[in-house]
DNA sequence: ACAATAGTGTCTCTTAGACAATATCGA
DNA sequence: TCGATATTGTCTAAGAGACACTATTGT
C-alpha cells in the first residue's frame, strides 16, 4: 500500500479581461514533460503539516503567490490517472486577483481562459471542471467572488465579476440588496473611481474582519439556485 | 514520499429511534485496538479502482452493506492524526435505512447516536462532525434524506426525518409543496399506512429514475439556508 | 445640454409560512 | 360520536426582479 503516489494539485483561478482564467505551468519532467498542467507536486511528509500546507507550498514555489484564498476541492485517485502508477491527488482551488500574479518574476505561468482549455494531461481537465462547478455553485449563494477583486473595487465592478462567473445578468437592485445584507463591505471614504464620462462609482473594500479566510462562513448572496 | 499511509474512512449514518446514528466498529489491531472507530482501512492499490471503490469495499467487508448512498466528504491528512506516521484519509459518508444494516450477520457494528459520541480515536470526531455538517447543509436544499428511508414511506414520516436532521420543525404545507416540486416521489397505489387511530397516510416511493444515485443532481428542498 | 453610468425608490410577482377547513381512520 | 392525524385550500408576509427616477461626471 505504500507504493501509492501522493500529490496535490491546485486550480488557480483569476479574472483577466473579464473572463475566468486558470494558471498552468509547463511540466519540467516526465510524464508529460513540456505540457501545460496544473501546478502540483508530491506531498512532502517531512515538511508539510497537512495537504493544505502542501498545496500552499506548491503554489508559492511555482507561482510566487503567498496567501491566496485556498480551499480543498476533492480528491482524485486511481490506477490510470498517472502513468507512473496508482496515485492520489488532493485537489485545491484558489482564487486571486490577477494583480497578485507576478508574471515578471514568474513568466512561466500561463493564464488560459477556462473556455479555451485543451489537451490537459492526467485527469486535470476533470479537476478544473470540478473547480469551476464548485466556484459557480458557491458564488450563487456566497461572497466567494470578492477574492477575485483587488483591495478596492466598485459595486458595478463586483457585479460584473459575479455575472462573469455565473454567466448570466444579475438584477442590479437585488444584487445591491444582497451585498448590503451580507454586510462585508465598507465604503472607502471619499474615494471614487474616476475618469469616465459618467457619474463615478463609490469604492469599497472588504471589512477588516473578512480580509483573510472568508471562505468558511459565508452564505446567502443569491438564493436563486 | 512513499512512506505516506493511504486510507479511507466511512461515516455511515442511519436513523434509529428518530435520531441520527453513526456506525462504529471495535478496532482489531493497534493503534487503538479495541476502541470504537469509523469503519476504514488501507487503500488496496491492487484491487481498488479509485477511493470510492475502496470505501465501498471497506463498507461491504466490515458491515455487509452493498450499495449505499455514498459520497466523498473530504480528505484529512497530516503527521499527527495517526500515530504510525504521516497519513491521508479520504473520507466518505454513506446514508442507509437502518433496515439495511444486518446486525445479526454483523453484531460487531455499533450504532451510536451522533450527540452521544465520545472518545473517538484519530481525528474521527472531526470527520464525523464534517459529515454531519455536510448532511445537514445539503438536506436543507435537496432530497438527500430520502436515502435514510426504506422503500416506501409516508410524507409525515419523511418530514419527520428532515426535522430530525435539521433539528427544527418544518412548515407542513411548504414541505409538501417542495417535495411536490422536486417531483421525485410517486404514490404507491391504494397502499396506506394503517393501524393507527386516525386517517391513514398515503405511502410513497422514489420514482424509478431516482432509485440509485440521486446525489448528484438534486436541488431545492428548502431555500431557508 | 447630452450621453452615459451610478445609485435609489417603488411596484409587482413569486414563494414561504400561518391558519384553518375538510377527510378518514380506530375506539 | 370523539380523538387523532392526514390532506388541502387560502390568506399574509417576506423577498426577488422590473421599472423608472434622480445624481454626477466628461464632452
Amino acid at each position: 500500500m505504500s507504493e501509492i503516489i501522493c500529490t496535490v494539485d491546485v486550480v488557480l483561478l483569476t479574472l483577466l479581461d473579464n473572463r475566468l482564467h486558470v494558471a498552468l505551468l509547463k511540466r519540467d519532467h516526465a510524464p508529460f514533460a513540456g505540457v501545460l498542467a496544473l501546478p502540483g507536486g508530491y506531498i512532502h511528509a517531512e515538511q508539510d503539516a497537512d495537504t493544505r500546507d502542501a498545496a500552499m507550498r506548491t503554489l508559492r514555489e511555482k507561482t510566487g503567490i503567498a496567501s491566496p484564498y485556498l480551499e480543498q476541492l476533492a480528491t482524485f485517485a486511481g490506477p490510470g490517472r498517472d502513468p507512473r502508477g496508482w496515485s492520489i491527488s488532493v485537489a485545491y482551488y484558489a482564487l486571486v486577483p490577477s494583480a497578485l500574479i507576478d508574471r515578471a518574476a514568474h513568466p512561466e505561468v500561463a493564464l488560459i481562459a477556462v473556455d479555451e482549455l485543451k489537451g490537459l494531461p492526467f485527469d486535470h481537465r476533470q479537476i478544473v471542471d470540478a473547480a469551476l462547478q464548485r466556484v459557480r455553485n458557491k458564488s450563487s449563494y456566497s461572497s466567494l467572488p470578492v477574492h477575485l477583486c483587488g483591495d478596492t473595487f466598485t459595486l458595478p465592478q463586483l457585479q460584473g465579476i459575479y455575472e462573469t462567473i455565473l454567466g448570466e445578468a444579475i438584477n442590479k437592485v437585488s444584487f445591491r440588496r444582497k451585498i448590503d445584507e451580507l454586510d462585508i463591505l465598507e465604503a472607502v471614504a471619499g474615494q471614487m473611481e474616476t475618469g469616465k464620462a459618467h457619474r463615478p462609482a463609490q469604492l469599497y473594500r472588504l471589512k477588516k474582519h473578512f480580509r483573510q479566510h472568508l471562505a468558511l462562513t459565508d452564505r446567502g448572496l443569491n438564493s436563486t439556485a
